[in-house]
RNA sequence: GAAGGCGUAGCUCAGCCGGUAGAGCAACGGACUUUUAAUCCGUAGGUCCUGGGUUCGAAUCCCAGCGCCUUCACCA
């Protein structure tokens, strides 16, 4: 804080002991029955002045002009919709325009008026119409004032460019960058309709723990923890999906979880160390039929932002238009590696030729260094979704294995603009094999790279019988970056982490 | 974790081949009963991220640290 900060402070301060002074709560109280600021503007603002509706409303000053004995006061709710400025025709922050005049409030009304400062609550009732110039307005009758703002506000007009400073004061970005708001809701809006979708489907939203004794379930580094009492360290989870199978094993044959996963590694415009995923899981299905739920489900997001079936990303536009193309991960990589997945001679040969270290790797994984270097890029250029399935077997260790070609494992990813979107599987329900693929990853990876932590009591649950079953994992924030068209995981979450803030003073 | 860029008033930004710290908005005082990024007159506001170095002199050049951004790595 510098003393310039503390002035203004201790100007707001001293406003704050005035409006007191008048015998007003500067920090407000209930205020019932005020319209929201959308649906005043919505009203007819053109009725002879004797039938101007009476309205009431409530919201933050964001600007403020005296001219003399009249004060225009602007206010701001979370309702408002934006407006296009004259000049640049960009769409800017809307508000609603309130007209208070000496001689109409009176005192203590006008006294007060006197001490507002931008950032402040407002409570406004009064008749809603237009001035001489045309501007629609609420003309004051009553004043009721709902609280101080002691800290200035940003630029009324510059707003706030710093991206840490939007960042580490959210609130305010959510007030002078519609785009935030407007992110904010589209994400309760994927998130809402993905719940009614699974909902309609069948499905159930359940809890499972977010502590865990053992991290699995994905390969990632947790976060560690401690419990006091039991005198254990605990894990943050990393996935969903060992206690929602579980949960298959208890007869839950639809179950979902969307909720929040840890995994402790770099931060990046991709990454979060916390994120929401959406894991679900259907007994008796395979990864073909989540290949249908995805789709619809991805359908009736876009469907829900009311912009049809096409969403802009970038300079790109995405035709969201069912049914999504289906391609096999082998057919794929004949067509743009120019060799076939199961050739392993061939495929060494030119993974070499991209300067990939072939030597004691396993095929899979030559395989799929040439997958993400020859055939994502290709399906970055598509401008539609892509679901590419049947994958080399020893990438996908939960994964169900084609029964007539041990080597495929029933997964598909889907594929927006190169970015993987969802991944699915036919579940692997079959313990001994479980056993034996937790301890292969175990054998020769460091402890804490281990891809999947062998968890003897999810084994023990297989064993109790799980049924054939369809799974699938989608992140959330990245169906939200693609279909808000925003390039940075942070814009997409309200609170992203940041490195706390060094206080200056002791 | 690595490399590059950035950090100046409450906000948005100039100034950067070294020579007294600048603007707009916001704030403060004044004028105005139809303004709307109101206007007009006046005033005040700075640890130029922090610490060190070079220099007669550093916001400016050099080094280190901190924070943010971008790219890469790990991953979703």
């Amino acid at each position: 804080m510098s003393s310039t900060t503390d002035s203004f402070e201790a100007s707001r301060t001293e406003k704050l002991r005035a409006i007191e002074a008048l015998g007003i709560d500067p920090w407000g109280s209930r205020f019932d029955g005020h319209m929201p600021i959308g649906e005043v503007l919505r009203l007819d603002a053109d009725l002879p002045e004797e039938q101007r509706p009476h309205v009431k409303v409530a919201g933050r000053i964001v600007l403020n002009r005296s001219a003399g004995k009249l004060q225009f006061i602007d206010l701001w709710d979370w309702t408002t919709p934006l407006r296009k400025n004259k000049e640049t025709r960009e769409e800017e922050r809307g508000k609603l325009q309130v007209m208070v005049g000496q001689r109409q409030v009176g005192e203590p009304s006008w006294s007060l008026v006197k001490l507002l400062d931008l950032g402040d609550l407002l409570g406004v009732e009064g008749r809603f119409g237009r001035t001489k110039t045309g501007e629609p307005t609420i003309f004051a009758e009553k004043l009721t004032y709902l609280g101080k703002s002691l800290l200035p506000h940003p630029d009324k007009h510059s707003g706030m460019q710093d991206i840490e400073f939007r960042l580490r004061h959210r609130y305010l970005d959510l007030i002078y960058n519609p785009e935030t708001l407007d992110r904010a809701r589209k994400r309760i809006q994927i998130l809402k309709t993905i719940r009614r979708h699974l909902d309609e489907k069948g499905f159930v939203e359940v809890e499972t723990p977010v502590l865990h004794a053992i991290a699995g379930g994905a390969a990632a580094r947790p976060f560690v923890t401690h419990h006091n009492a039991l005198g254990i360290d605990l894990f943050l989870r990393i996935a969903l999906e060992l206690p929602l199978k579980r949960l298959l094993v208890g007869g839950l044959e639809r179950v979902y979880e969307m909720g929040r996963v840890f995994r402790n590694e770099g931060i990046s415009p991709r990454h979060n160390p916390e994120f929401t995923m959406l894991e679900l899981y259907q007994a008796y299905g395979d990864y073909h039929s989540m290949m249908d739920l995805t789709e619809t489900l991805i359908v009736n997001c876009v469907i829900s932002l009311e912009h049809g079936s096409k969403l802009p990303y970038g300079d790109r536009v995405v035709d969201y238009t069912p049914p999504f193309p289906r391609r096999s991960y082998g057919e794929l990589f004949e067509e743009h590696v120019g060799v076939a997945m199961t050739d392993v001679e061939g495929c060494r040969a030119a993974a070499g030729k991209t300067g990939f270290a072939t030597a004691n790797k396993h095929p899979d994984v030559i395989v799929h260094h040439l997958f993400e270097t020859k055939v994502e890029p290709a399906l970055a250029k598509l401008d539609q979704p892509i679901f590419v399935f049947d994958y080399p077997a020893a990438l996908c260790p939960l994964t169900k294995r084609k029964r007539e070609r041990p080597e495929i494992a029933e997964r598909f990813e889907l594929y927006v603009l190169g970015m993987e979107l969802a991944n699915a599987y036919t579940e692997l329900n079959d313990p001994i094999t479980q056993e034996q693929t937790f301890r292969q990853q175990l054998a020769g990876l460091p402890e804490e790279e281990s891809m999947a932590k062998m968890d003897e009591d999810f084994v023990r649950a297989l064993k109790h019988g799980m049924p054939p079953a369809g799974g699938l994992g989608i992140g959330i924030d990245r169906l939200v970056m693609l279909l808000t068209n925003t390039t940075t995981i942070r814009d997409v979450i309200l609170f992203p982490l940041l490195r706390p803030e060094a206080r200056p003073r002791s």
